[in-house]
DNA sequence: TCCATAGTAAACCGATCTGTATACTCACTC
DNA sequence: GAGTGAGTATACAGATCGGTTTACTATGGA
């Protein structure tokens, strides 16, 4: 273990990481606690793709390697050459998932100027993010519905993922109403999580842009603004 | 199919449901769609008790029926000769649950008397009966996450219990605002869905209760008084 | 030419999955 | 005392689970 000048690999993996299409990493990087475990060959990448889609359209337990490897046209060998353990396949899944949320989130967050808008800007991009990928709700919540162990590596993602939010919320809704951002981040949260839980179940239509309106309520009463 | 004189064997039945704690089924009665199809024996009883402390502290696919029948004392056999399959398992699994979660919340209904009382106690009713008995989360929110297929009978009983609540939502809301009702019995519905998923996950502490005061912000909010 | 990387193909492991079978016991009742 | 319902004990079926192994191929530098 003393002799890897590892100096002259890191160039070369480097140079072989052309195709791949890190969004900058600006506000990101925190997907999942740390790096990359695993190098994403092309094969990885398509065992990436089938098994966040087999996992979230019927539950990561309902799903096994032998399925994910023939979805995404490898075979096992390759599979756990790969990730080493379906564990860690659930777990890149979910890093993966909360990084593209993240960078979809983004552009909304830039493009609007107020605070409040800010604030509504993620209710809009929730609603976008569900009616294109999450026909079946919220990916973190489900998979905590599966995932009990609090000791399972994916157990932090999901956490870390709803901590972020929540953070988030907070934030925004400081620079809207400084007295009472930890109370009103938190309610924006409850609205959040009830439209993602409440479109995914389809309890009724449109919970996402319902939840909006409730935080527009909320944000109309009392807005501390700038004392009149 | 002529001669089951079954007035004569209803009396034994009914005789021997002593133990059975229904409770009276004044606002219950709908839970799951149709009259309980197996016959609660003893063992019947233990495989439900069984079934529903393990599926809910480790989802439903991660449990098998051995495991199912060794925790409750009973036999691969008596399991079958009750449930006939695993899926009725659940779904009795989930319709004893929405079942004795209306049964907990008919008290707090009725102890309440104004309109706005009423609607924050099912916020109090939840914080209890989470506190006592959800430290994993709704039910069947997890249910929902597991079961992808709406063929499968137990999604009746998972969407049937938040068309539920959400009905109880409105009428509860109508009754304080009529004007708005159904707008409020949803945001009330979301605020309570994301109390139970936030308390669920563990996003930040006293999250029911927390919900609870977002539904006061909301009941205070136009009131849409008597016209003064 | 050599060699590491990434992959295929296919068999195999022990364990577990849902579900069924046979044979028997016990308690109660008509 | 025969019959019935509820249960035990145990073995087994066929499939699938996560994971491993051996043998081989294609490719692209150095």
């Amino acid at each position: 273990m003393s002799e890897n000048e590892d100096g002259n690999e890191k160039e070369k993996e480097k140079e072989k990481e052309k195709e791949n299409e890190n969004v900058g990493g600006s506000a990101g990087e925190a997907g999942g606690g740390g790096p990359r475990r695993v190098s994403m060959t092309p094969g990885a990448r398509r065992v990436l793709e089938a098994a966040g889609r087999l996992f979230y359209e019927r539950g990561i337990h309902a799903v096994g390697v032998d399925l994910i490897a023939a979805e995404a046209g490898v075979t096992k060998k390759t599979l756990y050459d790969r990730f080493g353990a379906k564990e860690q396949i659930v777990v890149e899944y979910l890093a993966d998932r909360d990084e593209r949320w993240r960078a979809f989130l983004a552009p909304y967050l830039e493009r609007a100027r107020t605070p409040r808008s800010r604030i509504l800007a993620v209710f809009d991009a929730s609603r976008d993010w569900a009616e294109r990928s999450l026909p079946r709700g919220c990916s973190m919540i489900n998979a905590h519905a599966e995932i009990s162990d609090p000791a399972h590596p994916a157990y932090a993602v999901i956490t870390g993922q709803k901590v972020w939010m929540l953070a988030l919320f907070t934030d925004l809704a400081r620079s809207h109403a400084p007295r009472r951002a930890t109370s009103l981040g938190r309610t924006l949260m409850l609205l959040h999580e009830g439209g993602l839980v409440a479109y995914g179940m389809g309890v009724f239509p449109g919970a996402i842009d319902h939840a909006r309106q409730g935080a527009e309520l909320l944000l109309r009463d009392a807005p501390h603004p700038p004392t009149t």
